[in-house]
DNA sequence: CGAAAAACGAGAGCACTGCTCTTGATTTAC
DNA sequence: GTAAATCAAGAGCAGTGCTCTCGTTTTTCG
């Protein structure tokens, strides 16, 4: 019977309680989210998890970042993935976005909903947190730099100098920066929150029978706002 | 000295209730809100407060619908405020919405953040819910009833029959109906949800630093979602 | 008018939560 | 091989939503 080093029992018992964690999260959600029911599951006393995790906004903290990293990847995945056209690898990558939120809507909303009670996100949480973005951007990143992308349709000649600034400054911003105008980098902005918004709307049943197919009205918006980017 | 009749004190009684829950909910939010301590405020004891209102569920139910009237009533004031353009009208609606969402964002979050715990929106919550929408809805139905709405940019040939037909159909559903071609309603579709979308991440802080003013940006997007919907 | 019925406020109590502290056993480190 | 660190367990505190009982007060109705 071969003993088991203290320092692999921490690790192993560590794994346990996340796991249960994320059983639990998958269950009844962030809120509803209980140490002493994590502890029971693995057959330990409640107080014996506070060697192992802080507390239990500590335990919702690394939760988030798994679960930012977990999307994280499913969007780099799909946006590194081979495609046709840039339009195409933009649309792929949202709906990955979506079918993966569809899958874990409760990691979805831990990620996206409201900020759990007077939990607030640690710096530990936005570098795995922008990666979703960044990946997004990088598409549009690509299709720049190559020359690919269109020109913004309808020049809106009314964005304030300040926020036309700002917004060219996003685009240098990035881990590849690219050359973009300042509309360009708006309907970014306007494409990326109009995915989450739809996002979160289906998945709160805002759109309760809109349309037969949900999946349909997602892949024409991202369409469409993908196209409005300038991508083609 | 006049008594107080029973039914009388239990309207003032419901009021006091309601107002520091009202009180609760914009200081501590949906998760922190504590009956027991609304009992404290007014002067009860926790069991007492239960003769009128059923349970935390139920207040919060009665919370969301005083939301959703409070952001009806201001959707629909500024949409049918006087406007020079219909572009005007739709985004004036828009940043009285946003405007609205700031000054009260525990309330926002309750309405359009992720849902509480186990909470079931009752079908009470539905109709106040609705009034947003059909309010930015008819902005746009008011615009194609005077042949003022322009046709939609760039067509693009790929929804597919079912959805377009779930489009066009939605544009009938709303209580003024208006003729409209399914990528019109699509355009609106992707417009409202980027008003939520960009407003929640602002909300959240998604959007952290992005740019200096976050009301000139929310009103560029919303400028450019109207206008691409066809306002003028 | 007076008795029965309904509504009410207070209190105790249950099951649950996050979290702390102490205690005794076990494993590491020196 | 002893001292130090780590660990699991248990008790306990303050808080929550909610239920039940018990007197009291108000309303209803014969």
């Amino acid at each position: 019977m071969s003993r088991e080093t203290r320092a692999d029992a921490r690790l192993r018992i560590t794994n346990e309680i996340m796991e249960a964690a994320r059983r639990q999260l998958g269950e009844v959600g962030a809120a509803g989210l209980s140490l002493r029911e994590i502890a029971r599951e693995i057959g330990m006393v409640s107080s014996a998890v506070y060697r192992y995790v802080d507390s239990r906004d500590d335990l919702l903290t690394r939760l988030i970042i798994d679960a930012y990293d977990a999307l994280g990847d499913v969007a780099e995945r799909a946006a590194s993935a081979p495609a046709d056209t840039d339009l195409g690898r933009w649309t792929a990558t949202a709906s990955a976005i979506r079918r993966w939120a569809i899958a874990h809507p409760h990691e979805y909303q831990l990620l996206y909903g409201s900020p759990v009670p007077g939990y607030a996100a640690p710096d530990d949480t936005v570098g795995p947190g922008i990666r979703v973005v960044v990946a997004l951007a990088r598409i549009v990143g690509e299709a720049a730099r190559h020359e690919r992308l269109a020109a913004p349709g309808e020049p809106l000649g009314d964005l304030t100098p300040q926020l036309a600034d700002d917004l060219r400054a996003l685009a240098d911003a990035v881990p590849d920066p690219f050359p973009a105008d300042a509309t360009t980098v708006l309907a970014f902005v306007v494409g990326w929150s109009q995915l989450f918004g739809l996002l979160s709307f289906e998945l709160t049943n805002q759109t309760r029978g809109y349309v037969g197919d949900d999946a349909d009205l997602f892949d024409a918006a991202a369409r469409r706002v993908g196209h409005q980017i300038g991508l083609r």
